[in-house]
RNA sequence: ACAGCAGGUCGUUCUAUCGCUCGCAAUUUUAUUGCGUGAGGAAAGUCCGGGCAACGCAGAGCACCGUGUUUCUUAACCGGAAGGUAUUCGCGAGGGUACAGUAUUGCAGAAGAAAAUAACCGCCCCGAAACUUGUUUUCGGGGUAAGGGUGAGAAGGCGGGGUAAGAGCCCACCGACGAGCCGGGCAACCGGUUCGGUCGUGCAACUCACGGGUUGAAAGACCAUGUAUAUCGGAUACGUAGGGCUGCUCGCCCGAUGCCGAGGGGUAGGUCGAUAGAACCAAUUGGCAACAAUUGGUCCAGAUAAAUGAUAGAAGUUUUGCUUAGGCAAAAUACAGAACCCGGCUUACAGACUUGCUGUUGUU
RNA sequence: GAUACGUUAGCUCAGUCGGUAGAGCAUUUGCCUUUUAAGCAAGGGGUCCCGAGUUCGAAUCUCGGACGUGUCA
């Protein structure tokens, strides 16, 4: 996975009601604002780390807000991949972005908070993660 | 020209880069490439009505809930159209609201003499007593709805006759109600006319007519997984315990899968339902209209932790400011995101277009 | 997605088969006390969530809206 690609299809989406259940049970998470991101490895044989977002219906009552929100952590995601993936040879992890800020942005503030979570994120795995090498 | 009323239509566009859903095809092999495709008028609120599905249903009565002017429309409706009557807002075009019945029973706070077989004050008559001896006062009996600080509502209104004083007690006119006749209208109802003194209000209960089985796609079907109302022991004993039929009663049906004790699981999802329909568009015909019929054409999201996007640039529209003008600058660019599907209703909405009509001002 | 309910004083709640809006706590003032607390007495404080309608009269009944809370895999 040397080449950087930007695509972020179905496979990569964690999309499965019991696996989420799982995530939310014995998952670790940390604040990296305006984001929970909320983590754990992955047991089964997927070729990717799978990601999802989440946005409380508290906060934002409309439906369009939610979803524009949504779309572009989605999109941030899809194109700042590489900081967490380039180079990466351990173990995967499924995890799940939450939105917890209580006002909408540009998309600007949603690029650099994804980067910055992102790299802590990657910290956090390899470093719990004994069995394996950083290259 | 400005202001407005009623109805209808639309509700941003283009380019570049990187992406997403679904379908088809290809390559290769479980990912990539190409082509096509992808939100609304309200997708919203979930307020009505259906389709669809499961369960239930011998039947009858009562209860309960909903609706309540007429005719039409529709698959159906607490929807819509055109009317009717009353009321209300507007100079007007027009808009809003209400509408089955009242035989019986009940209620109507406060205020007021009295809130429904009305005598507190007043007015009038009769009798008695008192003395201040008269158009007097007091007491008692009766008549009386013309007048009286109230009130949403006070026993049709107004004038005349009549009377002790009064009263639809009688009469004329007006209003309402009931009955009859004539004309118009499919009908609600409207207009005219004759007769009858028949003449207080509101709200409930109640009565009448019509409709209503229950639960909602998290319904449900299939596949996969699973020994899964498993299994063992005991008590009860035959239509018994109990259960079902929206609630109750009658009645009918089912009925050991029930009770007590011991004991033992699984949860991983997928496919269908689920997108060709009371569909949409156009024309013609019928109808005041809602709407219907016929002919021709079109295929128009189908996701499921849930696609329809992000970034950059340009254009359009509106408002404001500056400017003689051309133009320049700034700000704004709505409401809002399908989740089984339709028909309505309601609510939100920057703005644009269009048809008919009304008012004001000016010109001819 | 479906469905059930709530909104009344600063707070927690009564009042909901129509008729002057209440209780407890809190708060203000006075009394008591050396002072505070407690106690006693008096008072203030209301868009009854919002807008229409029915009615003589609406917190209550009807309709629409806003916000909030629960239940169902």
């Amino acid at each position: 996975m040397s080449e950087i690609n930007y695509r972020l299809g179905k496979n990569q989406k964690l999309k499965s009601f019991k696996v989420i259940g799982n995530l939310f049970q014995g998952g670790n998470s940390f604040i990296a604002y305006p984001f929970k991101v909320v983590w754990l490895y992955n047991e089964s044989d997927t070729r990717f780390f799978r990601f999802s977002v989440s946005v409380p219906k508290r906060k934002y009552k409309r439906a369009v807000d939610r979803n524009l929100i949504k779309r572009k952590i989605r999109e941030a995601y899809r194109l700042n991949k590489a900081v967490l993936q380039a180079d990466y040879h351990g173990k995967l992890a499924d995890f799940m972005v939450i939105y917890i800020a209580s006002a909408d942005a540009e998309y600007l503030v949603f690029e650099n908070a994804m980067k910055i979570a992102l790299t802590k994120l990657r910290k956090k795995i390899t470093t719990l993660d004994t069995g394996e090498e950083i290259v």
